[in-house]
DNA sequence: ACAAAGATCCGT
DNA sequence: CGGATCTTTGTA
């Protein structure tokens, strides 16, 4: 069952941790479909938060994000790699999950590569998508969620020491 | 109009 | 540790 509108308007900082074990779901050109669970999250909130691409305001790149949650933010990074990011929370309310990890794919670059993003997925919507949408997962015991500070934002100030990056792991013995 | 940096990855 | 590769953004 595909998951709906109300998981998505919900703050950043519940959706990012309750992604995590949900499938990402992928339709491909051929008809084929493809569906790994997320492992590995970043919460990205709001215009004061500066490691978040809302620290400038409102841009032609990151307009999608002032949109209602369920939105796909994907934007290049590097020339090279297409990071996916669902936004969450209201309208004007500027936020956003980077996807970071998948079973087997470590990677936001890696993620976008496999499910071979590009430009045309900005502002399509989860919720409705014919190609990419969020199911429920199916992990139970077998992990538990840690939780970090963000990669690769640095220039963030005391705004890149935030613990949120949710990783789950596996259980061990 | 220009320069600089980037929510990265891979090979050496 | 450096190169790839190109879009976005601040500054002038």
């Amino acid at each position: 069952m595909r998951i709906s509108k109300k998981f998505f308007t919900r703050d950043v900082l519940e959706v990012a941790p309750d992604l995590l074990g949900k499938f990402i779901c992928r339709k491909f050109k051929d008809g084929s479909i493809q569906r790994n669970f997320i492992v590995e999250v970043e919460a990205y909130r709001g215009e004061e938060d500066m490691a978040c691409h809302a620290r400038f305001g409102k841009t032609r790149r990151n307009q999608v994000m002032y949109e209602e949650g369920g939105k796909i933010y994907v934007y290049l990074i590097y020339g090279m790699y297409w990071m996916l990011n669902i936004v969450t929370g209201g309208k004007a309310d500027p936020q956003a999950v980077l996807i970071r990890g998948v079973e087997d794919l470590t990677g936001p670059g890696r993620v976008g590569k496999w499910l071979l993003l590009d430009k045309s997925f900005y502002g399509e919507d989860v919720t409705t998508s014919k190609r990419l949408w969020i199911e429920q997962g199916s992990i139970f015991g077998k992990f538990f969620v840690k939780q970090t500070s963000r990669i690769g934002v640095d220039y963030a100030g005391e705004w890149a020491k935030k613990p949120w990056r949710f990783v789950l792991v596996e259980r061990r013995k």
